[in-house]
DNA sequence: CTTGGCACTCGGGAACACCGAGTGCCAGGC
DNA sequence: GCCTGGCACTCGGTGTTCCCGAGTGCCAAG
């Protein structure tokens, strides 16, 4: 399979394809693409490039449709990432820029992917794993509860209610806040649970049940925030008619979680662009998923993507894609 | 229409209706039902029906489907609210009590609620109008930038970064800080604007402009976030085939905030369950909602409910929202 | 007011034929 | 050896027709 012009049909057929959504035939293809040979030739190619697996008729009398490996073929050797064009950057760069918080940039990046794409927005989180604590704070909120404040330098915040074991005044809060942040300012995340082991034993005896209650609170919401949040969009985008798959199950697999994670792959090389297509996909045959890094530093703090029909324009959501995420990692990066 | 006959039709008609999904006629109404009269007796009072506009068929020669008036007189006058069974009950109060913080009683109750009624659930974050400052926290992140978080009596915690016009060291910004939380402390968020008011002119001249700037981010918190975050989940009920409307419509609206806060309504009388049917909605026809209010006091805080088909079963679906929003309201009110 | 009888309507499904796009194969030509 | 035109074949989709049966409205009798 090192012909040229096999290649050339199999490149014509994706993008037949997936422009028009029905099963490609030969005649369609010499007319649309100007391949200087007669459909008959074309034919023969097809039949080749089916028994290689690359392509397949749904009926016996139907055109050909690309497979997951045909698909696969032409993302990985017959295509480029289509760039955005510059008018569609700006747009994306102050969109963004209008953000006020980490949320607000998570929320504005998923929209904004949903919409470029027109396909359904996935935004991991920046995973704290990497971030350091910028601040914690211990705030009274009666006689014994008080609420703890996780602040990183990502600009994420976690809080948690606390039942103290006994009533503490707020001078001794006052004190245990000041040594927990002395002891833990500007400290990796992954580092916080060795910083804070001997804690305890540098407090007044007194302080420290108080003091215990706290920093396992502390410590369970590292470990519970660790299992990231993500957010979704464009779900409408799923009634579009090419969903062959089951809506349902993919509604379900975006509100799950832990599926969703799984979906979006793991952090890998910042740059590169993850496509999986098809069957390649753990869950959800039939969807291809199209995801990146993204970050404030070199290293990739969290995933970004869409999730659409296997029929898609690989070239153009790729473009897209890369671009929001290249633009949020500016963002997060200036902040 | 004071027959006690033809309201028992309109009832019989309406259960019928919802758990088949099919217009009935009159034969099967009296073979389900056990209303000692003859076919041609119901025949005579669905026409009636069908002329005051409680019912309608769908071509000439099927059964009738209750028209959205129909449902409303259902809801209004012939049915009750179905309460939950003890075990349900059990099962919502513990699920909602391992809750760690509001964004997870929020997020525990839209998916316990989607579950509960197989339907779409919204849930309405609490309002801070009504609302205490708890406490400001203002954390420096650089020379001239800090962050500003707000925390209130619900627990909820909003925060932005805030560019400040030149350098202010870490002292000021206590300072600040300090006369911000003494004139806030427990100041309900509708009063905060004229507490803060003068507060520029009791600080030392050098501090004012660094305190305005925050000031101004301030008050823009509270407006902004004054539309309120809305939440939703069960969105893959909506691939139940009872959907006659436009799937993409429910869709987009489910993530346009504004739209959904529209649907679930003002917050009216806490115990006070609403109803809007097909096209008492102001968009989306076709879709009923059933919403309640929940806060942790007398007075609603936020409301919650679920969209759902107009063809749904009312008594349960209502009696779901109610226990839902009471145990919620329950559990606010404890922390 | 209720009831049985009866003619009428019409949506939906089954059976059927037709069309046309597309294919595979083969023999002839460059 | 590869390309090409020709040709017979397949089969999914569409349009047509027909039929059935559920359901109705109306009427006259109880």
């Amino acid at each position: 399979m090192v012909d040229d012009r096999k290649l050339a049909v199999l490149r014509a057929i994706v993008e037949d394809y997936v422009s028009a959504g029905e099963p490609v035939g030969s005649k369609a293809l010499v007319d649309r693409h100007n391949l200087g040979v007669s459909p008959a030739t074309i034919r023969n190619d097809m039949a080749v490039l089916e028994e290689q697996g690359y392509i397949t008729q749904p009926h016996t009398s139907a055109g050909r449709v690309p497979t997951d490996k045909g698909y696969r073929l032409f993302v990985d050797k017959l295509s480029q990432i289509k760039p955005m064009s510059g008018a569609e950057r700006r747009a994306i760069e102050t969109f963004l820029a209008g953000a006020v918080d980490l949320d607000d940039v998570v929320m504005r990046t998923v929209r904004l992917l949903a919409q470029l794409t027109r396909q359904v927005a996935v935004v991991q989180y920046p995973t704290m794993s990497s971030s350091t604590v910028r601040h914690v704070e211990i705030v009274p909120l009666s006689e014994h509860r008080v609420m703890l404040v996780l602040i990183t330098n990502t600009g994420r915040v976690d809080q948690r209610v606390i039942e103290l074991p006994h009533v503490v005044d707020e001078a001794r809060v006052a004190h245990i806040r000041a040594v927990l942040n002395a002891a833990l300012d500007g400290c990796g995340l992954n580092r916080v649970p060795e910083m804070v082991a001997d804690l305890p034993e540098r407090l007044p005896e007194e302080d420290r049940p108080a003091a215990a209650t706290i920093l396992s609170v502390l410590l369970e919401t590292l470990v519970d925030r660790h299992d990231e949040k993500i957010v979704f969009a464009g779900a409408a985008n799923l009634a579009a008619p090419d969903f062959t798959v089951g809506l349902r199950d993919v509604l379900e697999a975006l509100e799950e979680q832990v599926v969703l994670m799984r979906l979006l792959g793991d952090a890998s090389d910042m740059a590169a662009i993850t496509v999986r297509i098809g069957s390649e996909n753990p869950y959800l045959q039939g969807t291809s998923i199209v995801a990146a890094g993204y970050g404030s530093g070199d290293k990739p703090l969290a995933r970004l993507g869409v999730l659409g029909p296997t029929r898609m324009d690989y070239p153009v959501t790729m473009g897209a894609v890369r671009a929001v995420a290249r633009y949020v990692s500016q963002i997060l990066a200036a902040s």
